[in-house]
DNA sequence: ATGGTAGAGTGTCTA
């Protein structure tokens, strides 16, 4: 089974490589994150006639995720996590969706932003990602798949230049030390040991043309549990897909799986 | 410190 993770920046401006995406690498299960769709928005008829379903939980124009399944989707589950209180800084609802597909649990993950580090989005970030582990460490005796846009760098090298995020969010020590709480709790970073590169990006910003001159950042991941980790038999990043017009400013990440 | 680009949807907000 081959799965898959991609923030599309819109799955509406992006459906055609979407399709084409999931056609060329044969892809079973993609997580998808900015959505930037409503539901009712979603155009399903290319995927339909692909042979897939899907399963969306977005409420505004930002954020939103979903899940594009060949192998089925049960079980769905989204508004996780639930955060009493944080309904005036951030939409919460729209963040995470969980489905079974195939018989391994799948959550396509769009992480807060957190915007600057003085920023009450910043202290959302952490409860949301704290309020994800206590959840996520009650289903790692099952095979499961943290996926998504993490918005954390996790090491120096997973960033184009650490001097120029001097004060910036995605690789402060509290966003780190959340990402390592799940890898402490038996997560694993599957994707890694298959793309060891340090310049093994996942983004790269619209701006000043930093694609085209590998200026990136490894922010989007599939952590697995130990049982899902155990099948996982290969793992690359689609750079290509970053290429050329039209292209979302993350990169697919692809995992196999025996 | 600012601005650069892209996508939502029309005056800005978000990333």
């Amino acid at each position: 089974m081959r799965i898959a993770t991609w923030n599309v920046n819109s799955l509406r401006s992006r459906i055609d490589r979407v399709e084409a995406f999931l056609d060329r690498h044969e892809v079973d299960v993609l997580a998808v994150q900015e959505t930037k769709a409503r539901e009712d928005q979603l155009p399903l008829m290319g995927l339909e006639a692909r042979g897939y379903d899907v399963a969306a939980a977005g409420v505004n124009q930002w954020n939103g995720v979903a899940i594009i399944s060949r192998v089925g989707i049960d079980d769905v589950e989204s508004g996780f996590p639930d955060q009493p209180g944080w309904g005036e800084v951030a939409e919460v609802e729209s963040r995470a969706i969980g489905a079974t597909c195939g018989g391994v649990r799948i959550w396509s993950l769009y992480v807060p932003n957190g915007r600057k580090p003085d920023d009450p989005h910043y202290v959302y970030k952490l409860d949301w990602l704290a309020r994800l582990r206590d959840a996520a460490a009650g289903w790692r005796d099952q095979p499961t798949a943290l996926v998504g846009d993490w918005n954390i760098a996790p090491t120096d090298d997973d960033v184009f230049d650490i001097a120029q995020f001097a004060k910036s969010t995605h690789v402060t020590p509290s966003e780190r030390a959340a990402f390592q709480g799940f890898l402490d709790d038996g997560y694993v970073d599957v994707v890694r040991p298959h793309a060891p590169e340090p310049d093994t990006y996942t983004y790269w910003d619209y701006y000043r043309q930093r694609y085209e001159r590998n200026r990136g950042m490894r922010i989007d991941f599939v952590l697995g549990s130990a049982p899902f980790a155990a099948r996982v038999t290969g793992a690359f990043v689609d750079r290509e897909e970053r290429a050329g017009q039209g292209a979302s400013d993350h990169a697919p990440v692809v995992v196999d799986l025996a």
